[in-house]
DNA sequence: CTGAAAGCGCTTACAG
DNA sequence: CTGAAAGCGCTTACAG
């Protein structure tokens, strides 16, 4: 079926080692016989079989990446430049879809073991959790895991996190110095990056609204969820007149909600996103957003990967800062 | 360093192959060496090594899949449901984003083929040239290749096609019917699904404005250039009463430009997207825009390599009807 | 029901 | 400079 390395030995009359060292490169090897070998070998488009290399290398030059749902764009962007950063070093990228059921993220991880992974990249803060934990000190205890916006203690863990708790204090600053007197906080999913977002909101109205109502909400992932739930806040409390959403993606569809409502952006109603997307430049009116920096935690995330796979130190929790990126919308 | 099936032998005092029936679960093993050798596998955390046993079994359980660049959302949606059905059976998935320049192409498919994966997926339109076509006789002549929106003829090639050409003849028609006079098109880069579109806009032209001056114009992928052209191109031809952009971003970002110029859409201006994607729904107005089916191109990708890794017939080109979806823009 | 042996495709000391 | 041999971790006829 494949070429071999026998195949070309055979033809050329030498042992498999001596093709074995010209494929390599090494030196060593008689100019002429090295000649003839790579003649053959480009003739019958000889490819090494990596799966065979990697038994007796023990090195798969692999690393996995872990994601819930790679549509959802936020992390698109990250697993981007780690598969760009990687691929340059010769390393190939395993992606799944987890899906948000913890049940099943074990699968992934045991899969990825037996695939002998050489790192593992985990995309998003809801990964935070005990069962992967468990899991990586169950079947990946000694190679690098990097976790994108979250971090748990375990000796072969580096976290990457945003700081999205003093971003979205921020945020409410922003409010309260735009004149706003009624801020509130429309989330999606329970995730402990939203969880440290509703933090901020919190510990941001204790420090400027310290005798204003809370107002957060919830809402699901659809269009539609957040349409109404955006409707139902603003029913509810009609005093509202600013909004901080969990994610620009919602806040361009609370803009749609509002708009339906005739309500002016940012006159009646100001509109903060979260992420810096491009949600927040191409709504109508553009968005002020909080960059989150995933960008950076990517980049780095790749960077450690590259410098933990070379045995050099990273440290093991890193914070990022965030900055407004002010708008039409407030 | 990892535990192997020799170390549960020994353990277990039984020979390897022994272990090696109750890890794959194979009849004909006593029961109770059968108990014993599963608890020890249970204490050990032994994990199959997939390299080794892909390397007898001749399957490496892999497919590949190369897009060039992951953050372009169309088919990332296509990605997710490819990798979530091979999943399901037990593949993983490699993926590179490969760029838009063609000389390095050759060495993500030599990459792939180390790696024995077992079918591949290109993804866009792109990667209909002959760049690809001779990588893969050479590298990949015998395993199954699916193209998404595109199609080149190989004996292992699969294609997938929307109809883009007539759907965008039916956008010119809807034009036409909204009692528009000066339609015009504005495109990105140039694939082959580009190219399609701008023929089947040619051909829309000819079939409804016979007399008209044909309006076709080129730009970048960034805001600013998309912006930009759609600026020049009103400047240029004030008379333009409708633009078909070849992407829903492109048309968003148009939308921007239209409003600020105090265009009213779609009272002086009727806009059309291609996609059918969440840019055409939170935009404002609501975006109409050709649904390409992409959905319909990736799990068909996702089931014919699925039907063609189990040895049944697939047919070799498809064509997927689109459909437009009218919304406020028209 | 179980084990010894061969082999998947490769690399690398070790001898020569 | 080159080859025979052992070994990476696994599976599977073949004997028993």
């Amino acid at each position: 079926m494949q070429v071999t390395i026998y195949d070309i030995a055979k033809m050329a009359n030498v042992s498999a080692s001596t093709v074995s060292r010209v494929v390599n490169n090494k030196q060593n090897v008689n100019p002429k016989t090295r000649a003839k070998i790579m003649k053959l070998l480009a003739e019958n488009n000889y490819v090494p079989n990596e799966a065979a290399r990697g038994l007796v290398m023990q090195s798969s030059h692999m690393i996995g990446i872990l994601i819930t749902d790679i549509r959802t764009t936020q992390h698109t962007d990250g697993i981007y430049y780690i598969e760009r950063e990687l691929s340059a070093h010769g390393y190939s990228c395993l992606i799944h879809n987890t899906g948000r059921d913890e049940s099943n993220w074990i699968n992934y991880i045991q899969l990825l073991s037996q695939r002998k992974i050489e790192a593992l990249v985990l995309m998003g803060s809801i990964y935070q959790s005990d069962v992967v934990r468990e899991a990586i000190s169950l079947y990946l205890p000694s190679i690098p895991v990097v976790i994108c916006n979250g971090y748990f203690n375990a000796p072969n863990v580096y976290g990457l996190v945003s700081d999205e708790y003093n971003g979205v204090i921020e945020c409410v600053e922003l409010l309260a110095k735009k004149g706003r007197k009624h801020p509130s906080f429309l989330m999606n999913q329970t995730t402990p990056s939203n969880e440290q977002k509703k933090l901020g909101f919190e510990a941001g109205m204790a420090r400027c609204f310290p005798n204003e109502e809370l107002i957060v909400q919830e809402c699901g992932n659809g269009f539609t969820e957040i349409y109404d739930a955006t409707i139902r806040m603003l029913e509810q409390f009609p005093k509202i007149d600013g909004i901080i959403y969990s994610e620009d993606m919602l806040a361009a569809v609370g803009l749609r909600a509002l708009a339906d409502r005739n309500l002016r952006v940012p006159e009646d109603v100001a509109v903060i996103g979260i992420n810096n997307s491009d949600y927040a430049k191409l709504s109508i009116p553009t968005l002020t957003s909080l960059d989150n920096m995933l960008y950076d935690v990517s980049m780095t995330a790749a960077r450690n990967i590259l410098a933990l796979l070379s045995g050099q130190r990273v440290s093991k929790k890193m914070l990022i800062c965030t900055e407004i990126e002010e708008r039409q919308s407030t």
